[in-house]
DNA sequence: GCCCTCACG
DNA sequence: GACGTACGTGAGGGCT
């Protein structure tokens, strides 16, 4: 039956109901979840009531819900700012569209929405065709914007108030009938909408001139005929603006529909379906409404939350959701199979089960397996002692095992089936060290939650991330130190000493404790939006962090020997001479010493006393006075750069070789800076020295192993080229596109000279802003940095920003949304928080430049851990392991033959690490290079 | 255990 | 108008 006389259709704005849901409600969230709903639940309550009104002879034949696609529309071609000051959406309102998408189909409603196009433009299509065909329609809809399509069979309906609008409300709100209201809106505009329309015009005036003239044509021909000298001056000037203006509230009949009218005639809601989408949204009394009326039965709406639910769309509150209190006393200690077997079964049922190992080091490379426990429901937790020695420790710090332990192997072939089943999700504190752990027993334990993961998701800015603190923070309870076992300093024992009971109480506890802050965290992923950046940037880390820290990479310690001997050497004699400058014994490794000789015997001029209320002695101060002549603090630098070398590298490294592998194991902190950049301990191999060349050959001792070479691929700029493309500037973009220096490039714009044959130091400024750029510039750190005047500093800063307005656009906008929000986020979504950005005094100024750089530095440790992530597999087929990673480096131990290979397809997953999820508006490039060792390659 | 200094990106 | 300032880390040595 086609569309036509005597058929009504009603145009459902689904927006506008989606908003007035948002704003009505407060920020309601799923209970088993924390999924945010309110405007979901404020929507189905509209659409609830929409479909059980009672009209009678007004009842619709036809019925639709339009949506808008998105914020981009044809109108953003004609003018680039239309809608462009809207504020930001909230961060909880996003996820909830597709689920009134979901609401409105499974009300048994026609669901539209078109790429490109606002849903008042299908809006007025419909309506066009729906007229033309002989039928009526009703817009359910307040919307102003709308009011022009009234008349004719098409009337409109105000939702809240149920209020018809005709022609008659229409003209009461425009001054002018329903054919002319675009008339008035062009010469008016619309602040929400960012319609310019003309300056000082608003709706009164509007309406006024186009009763006078007719239509805006008219109008805008006869503009000099105008009385007022202001008023004409404005038309005749901003005629164009007004006709942009014009196409810009103008709706469109004619805009393209892939469905028919036909296709929109009103079903009946299918009960089982509504109810089935009502009750999984969990809204209960709705569920219950729908069954009366339908006269069937409402689905159980289970009421056992999957996981504490959280009160609102904050971050995670102190306290637990009804947790037992913790017991150390109560949790079991597993020795025989059977309950082992029993224990499996339970985490089987359950489907997840929080794991903690007990062993006899902090070094996974070195450790011993000691026991496991297990927790799967809060309180209730068990200990798998396996490693345990009875009474004192035997000369080899070892004895004979304890009673009442299970054979590990044995224990191990239990577990090993539930530590690698994909239904079975095991959730650990701190993953990454029990992987390495149970990888050495030849477990690959997967999938994994790891809950110091979640919370730096969740908190990263907030606090540290340690099971205490957490614990602490979030339980309100102080788990058992390990002190309390193992003592500390010279009489600390093994955790294999300790007697089982106590282990049981300190390590079950352990699991409860990771399950409890499991239950509280991960519901909380969703309404902060960081479900993606755990998921795609902290999770996946696990395996492959794991696997490069393993791998480890060979030293040369004669090498590193060789170069203590001589810096040893160097030392003496500089010690030898700054001793007889100073006309006495000291000791130069301490700054207080030095000061007190130089500033107050020495009398020397720019010492200056810091808040312990000691000298400077930084290398700053120090240069200062050796550029005046004096030979003391360059006898001391000397030394300090010799003595920083030796102490810190060429005698530290070599301890650091494990005896078994030959090789350097580091271990990366993954949620040890702020911004998702790792962090590389024990040792550091992040901060191997390079820009000295006497520090360069440090790196001479990192050493590929026969018949292999060391390859290093680092992105090129990458944190210039994040800031080009989040600030949006094109002459930056270009300029990486192009493959331009993109130092002499910013030169040239800023001094306006060109970069042929450009002036080194006029290069090096622009390097030192570009850089200043990103760390959240200030005219003092500029100037010292260049030690250049404050004010000239100053003045390269204004320069910049008048030249490339976009970043102070992008950084102040940076600030602004941390200060709403109270924290920023990177591209991929990484949430880093800022909780010290309203605060007063000095800080405020850290917080800002700290919120300034994160989303720019964060992107850029977002891009290289996809990179990271995507490697081992990019690479399984070659002879070639990735061993260590710098920031924005990757190094890669590759045999000879297969360098090449390893060299294209380690550049092409590093190129494109930001795809699919990012767009860049910059190209990314990678450098790469070969060698037998470090320095080479580098 | 804090402070200073300095190595890296 | 003064204040204190580049962003992010980890390690070693001095000193209390």
């Amino acid at each position: 039956m086609s569309f036509g006389k005597g058929h009504h259709l009603h145009l459902i704005d689904g927006s506008a109901f989606i908003f007035r849901a948002y704003h009505a409600l407060p920020p309601l969230t799923r209970k088993s979840d924390g999924l945010p709903i309110g405007a979901v639940a404020g929507f189905c309550n509209m659409l609830w009531k929409y479909v059980t009104d009672e009209r009678g002879a007004d009842a619709p034949t036809h019925a639709a819900v339009i949506f808008d696609h998105s914020a981009k529309t044809f109108r953003n071609e004609i003018y680039p700012e239309y809608k462009a000051n809207r504020p930001e959406l909230p961060e909880d309102l996003r996820p909830q569209f597709p689920l009134t998408r979901e609401a409105t189909k499974a009300f048994n409603i026609a669901c539209i929405e078109t790429e490109g196009y606002e849903a008042d433009d299908i809006i007025a299509a419909l309506s066009c065709q729906a007229r033309d065909a002989g039928g009526s329609v009703t817009i359910i809809s307040s919307d102003k914007d709308l009011m022009q399509l009234v008349g004719n069979g098409v009337g409109m309906l105000d939702p809240m108030k149920n209020q018809p609008i005709g022609p008659d409300e229409v003209f009461e709100k425009f001054g002018v009938g329903p054919d002319r209201v675009v008339d008035v809106q062009s010469l008016a505009g619309d602040a929400v909408d960012n319609v310019p329309g003309a300056p000082g015009i608003g709706i009164k005036t509007a309406a006024l001139l186009i009763q006078e003239y007719g239509d805006l044509e008219t109008l805008l021909e006869r503009a000099g005929e105008i009385k007022q000298p202001k008023r004409r001056q404005t038309l005749i000037d901003h005629a164009e603006q007004i006709r942009i203006s014009k196409r810009l509230v103008t709706l469109d009949c004619d805009t393209p529909l892939d469905f028919t009218l036909e296709s929109l005639e009103v079903k009946e809601p299918d009960p089982q379906v509504l109810m089935g989408f009502l009750s999984e949204m969990e809204f209960r009394t709705l569920t219950n409404r729908v069954a009366e009326r339908f006269k069937t039965e409402a689905p159980v709406i289970s009421s056992a939350p999957v996981a504490p639910a959280a009160d609102g769309a904050g971050v995670a509150p102190k306290g637990g959701p009804d947790f037992p209190a913790i017991d150390r006393a109560s949790y079991t200690t597993i020795s025989d199979a059977a309950t082992l077997e029993q224990w499996i079964a339970e985490i089987r049922e359950a489907g997840h089960v929080a794991i903690d190992t007990e062993t006899t080091s902090l070094d996974e490379m070195q450790a011993e397996l000691v026991g496991i426990s297990l927790c799967v429901t809060a309180g209730k937790a068990g200990y798998i002692p396996l490693g345990h020695v009875a009474g004192e420790a035997d000369l080899f710090g070892g004895g004979a095992k304890a009673e009442g332990q299970m054979d590990r192997d044995a224990v191990l072939k239990a577990l090993k089936p539930v530590l690698e089943d994909d239904a079975i999700l095991k959730i650990l504190h701190n993953a990454k060290y029990d992987w390495k752990i149970l990888a050495r027993h030849g477990v690959r334990m997967a999938p994994l939650d790891d809950t110091m993961l979640l919370s730096y998701a969740l908190h990263a800015g907030l606090h540290n991330h340690g099971m205490d603190e957490l614990s602490q923070n979030y339980l309100n309870h102080a788990p058992q130190p390990i002190k309390d076992l193992i003592g500390s300093g010279k009489s600390q024992i093994s955790f294999a000493q300790v007697p089982v009971d106590k282990a049981t109480g300190y390590a079950a506890e352990d699991a409860d404790v990771t399950l409890r802050l499991w239950q509280i965290f991960r519901p909380q992923l969703m309404p902060n939006a960081v479900t993606t950046a755990y998921e795609r940037l902290e999770r996946p880390m696990i395996p492959v962090l794991a696997g490069m820290e393993m791998a480890g990479i060979r030293i040369d310690p004669q090498h590193l020997s060789r170069m203590s001997g001589a810096f040893a050497q160097k030392m003496a004699q500089y010690e030898d001479e700054a001793q007889r400058l100073a006309g006495t014994k000291f000791n130069l490794g301490s700054p207080k010493q030095l000061g007190e000789i130089l500033f107050d015997q020495m009398g020397l001029q720019g010492g200056a006393k810091g808040k312990s209320g000691a000298y400077s002695t930084s290398a700053d101060v120090l240069e200062d006075l050796a550029a005046e002549g004096h030979d003391l603090p360059a006898r001391v630098l000397d030394w300090r750069g010799v003595a920083k070398l030796k102490s810190t590298y060429t005698d530290a490294l070599p301890t650091y070789v494990n005896p078994e592998t030959g090789r350097v194991h580091t271990s990366y902190s993954i949620t040890g800076a702020q911004t998702g950049r790792l962090a590389s301990t024990e040792p550091n191999l992040q901060n191997i020295p390079i820009r000295t060349e006497e520090g360069r050959r440090i790196r001479e001792a990192f050493i590929a192993e026969t018949g292999n070479k060391l390859v290093s691929l680092d992105y090129s700029q990458i944190e210039l080229r994040i800031l080009a493309h989040v600030a949006n500037i094109p002459a930056l973009q270009q300029a990486f596109h192009e493959g331009i220096d993109i130092h002499a490039m910013t030169a040239s714009q800023m001094f306006g000279v060109p970069v042929e044959g450009m002036d080194p130091m006029v290069r090096r400024q622009a390097k030192a802003i570009n850089f200043g750029v990103i760390y959240g510039i200030s005219g003092f750190g500029l100037s010292r940095n260049l030690r250049i005047p404050r004010a000239e500093a100053q003045a390269f800063i204004d320069t910049y920003f008048q030249r490339f307005p976009g970043i102070r656009e992008y950084m102040d906008k940076t600030v602004a949304d941390a200060k709403r929000d109270g924290f920023v986020r990177t591209l991929f979504g990484r949430r880093i928080n800022t909780p010290n950005i309203n605060a007063n005094g000095p800080a405020a100024g850290g917080a800002k430049r700290a919120a300034i750089n994160a989303p720019i530095q964060g992107a850029a440790a977002d891009i290289i851990r996809r990179a990271m992530i995507r490697m081992p597999v990019a690479i399984a087929d070659l002879p070639a392991k990735m061993l260590l990673q710098v920031h924005d480096e990757l190094v890669f131990e590759v045999r000879e033959d297969a360098v090449d290979d390893l060299i294209a397809t380690a550049r092409r997953v590093m190129e494109g690490a930001a795809e699919p999820a990012v767009k860049l508006d910059v190209p990314l490039v990678v450098d790469a290079g070969v060698g037998d060792n470090w320095a080479e390659a580098h």
